[in-house]
RNA sequence: GGGCGAUUAGCUCAGCGGUAGAGCACUCGCCUUACAAGCGAGGGGUCACUGGUUCGAACCCAGUAUCGCCCA
């Protein structure tokens, strides 16, 4: 034989790099857009240049994985498209803290010097995460690996900036956003993150005497900013002081009293404060009411005016104003800690400041409906289907996108502005006039992001590849980012392909936990890293765990315990093909015609067949889950546990059944490989080798169903022998018996029981030897009809075997009650299906049996 | 405040109208010549609660409670 050897443990670390480099070289994961085959297309969601491989990631990417995996291998032309988006904020802020350690700061370098430190950063120390997909195993094509800065995709990001602002769809104007103090730029409302804080509220009477009303605020600062006070104009508390003026106390400005629908006369006073340039709703009412608007604080949130306070941080501000009213006699109460919801900037946590300032917005009404109707109309799917629902809430209720950021790293805006005003879009090929200059701000990230799936692919240009591959098959993402990323990906796909939108399915997925359910964070130290994992039980092990939790659009618990559980199995694997390498398993030769294989052959092929069809309509569904469950039961409960043991006694047979065993031994293990790989790629490829002498199982056919293998004989054949074993291995368990222990027993009524085919088998695997001479038994059970008449070498224990059976009994006699109740139930007969019914009858005639047969066991006893 | 989801064995989750399941954990016995990262056997659940529909409910409906998530 020329089989390799192989050693009894797997040790993923001695194949997994080779296996991986090996790949790559042979180009197993290049997609060719000249291909005849159909295509399968994923765009990776792009990692952040900052990143590196997090344990949600490794979901991610395996479910990817899997699925182009399982693609390539059904013949389609398969492309899974790697890259990295630029994280405008997240890296300015990575290279910035770098210059602080130099004691500078960009403005000491200069945009344009800035600028090339960072692609000098990103050259040197961007995209870890590259690397480390390779150690999880990722099959991406390299070769068409992008980044949003390239020039390509940077070229994608002009096209449709001027197309939507030829399209009067981009428009600049000056609106209430979220503004970072620290980050000193504007962030669009997914950029922000609310948390439940603890503030105050704090009441202030506005005005004297009659003319005095009381307002409450979180934020007492702002006051010093306020234009009116507004009340709702239902609201007869104070329909008498509508269209007077108050005091503002501090400022000693006098401010109208306005009223407004949208004040609500329940919450507080019913009288509210208005900050026009400082909060958005005020903003609304200013403009209804035609409000002046006044800036009170600057860029970094510091306060510009009003003496005493001029110069102070909005939260020093806070507290100096309400001591200053204090002192005035003008707090009417104070509620500390009081609750509420804060905005703070999702990349450095700072509290977010609503600032009224010029910039730049996509006008998303009309994308926004034609990413909701590709979704209604089916153009593409959602999946899991309940999650659309999240999708239209959001797409059916869109705010304007703002897309300007005041930084230096991201895609420029390519607006130039003439000496008289003049505002002139420039395309790709376009030069501005002479004597312009461009808007100094660059893009939201995700405003390229946005064009993932058609910039990669070559749009503007119409390409080879974006003909072949788009629109995408299949999105995999979190259901975390299906408004930040995916509507986006939706609207510019749709506006930009002439309404083909970017996929056909988007699969969802849920965020990654820990073994008790919650959220991993690093303050909580629950985090798992998957390299770690990968190092210590193989990149196989951590993608069989992370895919085995992965039910459709829900969270994934996971934990140290069940990763070890995946090495074992993946270990189970390696040890069952390694028997079935030494026992001279072979595909050398086809796979004989059922009527030429023993019911334990016919049996295992059967099952094979079910679990095909059971894996490829999981797969359909996204159900990750349910495909390892699945492959994981039949490797181990019924390959592993019963056909391999069968096979040992039909190999220890000789001769052609032996030969045929080999053969049947072959082909299962090879289509459970097969099956395997998308889910453990290292060490079903490792194996796979070993086993047909082939190179590769990437390029290996998946495997189909056969119905010709398929045999309900053969299974009720095993299904019974499996019962008469593991009958008697409990009573020999009971009685003591050690497991290896070898006892003499008689198997009566063995020709005519449905398992007379396998009494060497059921010897074997029992441990039970031919009655010799002076065989004088002292226990029998009878199991599927066969009587097993056992000598237990020594005194059985009569008490054990006692309580076994009168367990049982109390079983069977439940059993039969319940069946014999519905039975008697005219309701149940007249009303019940046919196959209920038949079904109730069988349990019921078993029933009796079971009694039958327990009772005579018991009698058969010998009185303690 | 609005919406969505969950509540099943110690933990994490399947099951979604007809005998309560899995993995891990647990108990007992085993180095039985593929595997101790293993083998064999076993214990463990009034399916959150209260009503209703049905011949029959973990599953469908209504309400309650608790938890989680998203949005405002």
């Amino acid at each position: 034989m020329t089989k390799p050897e192989l050693p009894t443990q797997y040790t993923p670390a001695d194949v997994e790099t080779r296996s991986y480099e090996q790949w790559v070289a042979d180009g197993r994961f290049h997609a060719d857009s000249g291909s005849d085959k159909a295509p399968y297309t994923i765009v990776l969601p792009p990692p952040n240049v900052t990143g590196s491989l997090h344990v949600g990631h490794a979901l991610d990417h395996s479910i990817q994985d899997a699925l182009t995996r399982r693609a390539r291998m059904r013949g389609f032309e398969t492309l899974w498209l790697p890259g990295m988006d630029h994280a405008g904020i997240a890296t300015q802020n990575v290279v910035e803290r770098e210059l602080a350690k130099e004691g500078l700061s960009r403005h000491d370098l200069g945009r344009e010097r800035f600028v090339e430190r960072v692609w000098q950063w990103k050259a040197e120390s961007g995209g870890k995460i590259l690397g480390q997909m390779k150690r999880l195993g990722d099959g991406v094509d390299w070769d068409r690996e992008r980044f949003t800065m390239d020039e390509g995709l940077s070229r994608a990001v002009q096209t449709i900036f001027k197309r939507l602002f030829d399209d009067g769809l981009i428009y600049r104007a000056e609106r209430i956003i979220n503004w970072c103090p620290r980050c000193l730029t504007a962030l669009s409302d997914i950029e922000v993150e609310h948390s439940e804080d603890e503030g105050e509220l704090v009441s202030i009477r506005y005005g004297d005497g009659d003319a005095s009303i009381v307002v409450a605020t979180t934020r007492a600062e702002t006051m010093l900013g306020d234009t009116a006070v507004a009340v709702h104009p239902g609201d007869e508390r104070y329909a008498h002081l509508v269209g007077t003026e108050v005091e503002l106390p501090l400022t000693g400005r006098r401010i109208p009293v306005v009223a407004d629908e949208h004040v609500d006369p329940e919450f507080g006073t019913g009288a509210v404060k208005v900050t026009p340039a400082h909060d958005p709703n005020d903003f609304e009412i200013g403009r209804r009411h035609d409000l002046p608007s006044l800036t009170v604080m600057d860029e970094r949130g510091v306060v510009t005016a009003h003496g005493p306070f001029e110069g102070l941080d909005r939260f020093e501000a806070r507290p100096a104003v309400v001591a200053a009213l204090r002192e005035q006699g003008r707090i009417v109460a104070e509620k500390r800690p009081y609750l509420h919801s804060v905005g703070h900037c999702s990349r450095c946590k700072t509290v977010v400041e609503p600032r009224l300032s010029l910039q730049w917005f996509v006008s998303v009404g009309p994308l926004a409906k034609a990413a909701g109707d590709a979704v209604r109309d089916g153009r593409t799917v959602i999946h899991p289907p309940e999650l659309a629902k999240r999708y239209f809430d959001w797409v059916d209720d869109m705010h304007d996108w703002c897309i300007s950021r005041q930084l230096w790293w991201g895609h420029r805006i390519p607006v130039w502005y003439g000496p008289a005003g003049e505002v002139v879009c420039v395309g790709p090929d376009e030069e501005p006039p002479a004597g312009y200059t461009q808007d100094p701000d660059v893009l939201d990230t995700w405003f390229s992001s946005g064009l993932w799936p058609i910039s990669t692919l070559g749009w503007p240009e119409d390409t080879e590849a974006l003909r072949k591959f788009y629109p995408t098959t299949v999105l995999v993402t979190g259901y975390d980012i299906l408004f930040f990323w995916v509507v986006r990906m939706m609207m510019f796909g749709l506006y930009a392909m002439d309404g083909q939108p970017p996929f056909r399915t988007v699969a969802l997925h849920g965020m990654v936990r820990d073994q008790f359910g919650k959220k991993m964070s690093k303050s909580f130290g629950n985090v798992v890293d998957p390299l770690d994992w990968i190092e210590r039980f193989g990149a196989d092990a951590t993608r069989f765990t992370l895919l085995r939790g992965a039910n459709p659009g829900s969270d994934v618990a996971i934990s140290e315990e069940w990763a070890a559980g995946s090495r074992n199995f993946c270990n189970k694997i390696w040890n069952a093909t390694r028997f079935a390498l030494l026992n001279g398993a072979t595909v050398a030769a086809p796979l004989p015609p059922p009527a030429e294989l023993t019911a334990t052959d016919r049996w295992i092929l059967a099952r094979l067949n079910e679990v095909i069809t059971e894996v490829d309509g999981y797969f359909e569904d996204f159900e990750f889950a349910k495909v390892s469950d699945a492959l994981y039961h039949f490797a181990w409960d019924e390959v592993c546990d019963w056909y391999v043991e069968l096979a040992k006694v039909q190999i220890a047979r000789g001769g052609e059944e032996a030969d045929r065993t080999r053969l049947v031994l072959g082909h299962v293990f090879d289509a459970l490989l097969r099956l395997l790989h998308p889910l453990t790629p290292f060490v079903t490829e490792e194996l796979w080798r070993a086993l047909t002498g082939e190179d590769s199982i990437t390029v290996a056919a998946w495997p189909g169903a056969d119905p010709a293998y398929a045999d309900p004989a053969a299974t009720a054949e095993i299904l019974a022998l499996q019962d008469l074993i593991t009958e008697v291995r409990r009573f020999r368990s009971d009685q003591g018996l050690k497991p290896g222990q070898r006892v003499a027993a008689r198997l009566v009524g063995m020709e005519s029981s449905p398992v007379s085919a396998h009494e060497e088998a059921a010897r074997s695997l029992l441990r039970l030897d031919a009655p010799s001479g002076a065989f004088s038994p002292t226990a029998t059970l009878t199991v599927q009809g066969v009587t097993v008449e056992i000598d237990t070498a020594g005194a059985i224990d009569v008490a054990a075997e006692r309580k076994r059976l009168e367990k049982d009994l109390a079983a069977a006699r439940k059993e039969l009650a319940q069946a014999t109740g519905k039975l008697a139930n005219a309701q149940f007969m007249s009303k019940a299906p046919e196959d209920v019914v038949v079904k109730t009858r069988a349990r019921e005639s078993q029933a009796r049996a079971d009694i039958e047969r327990i009772e005579a066991q018991l009698a058969a006893l010998p009185a303690t």
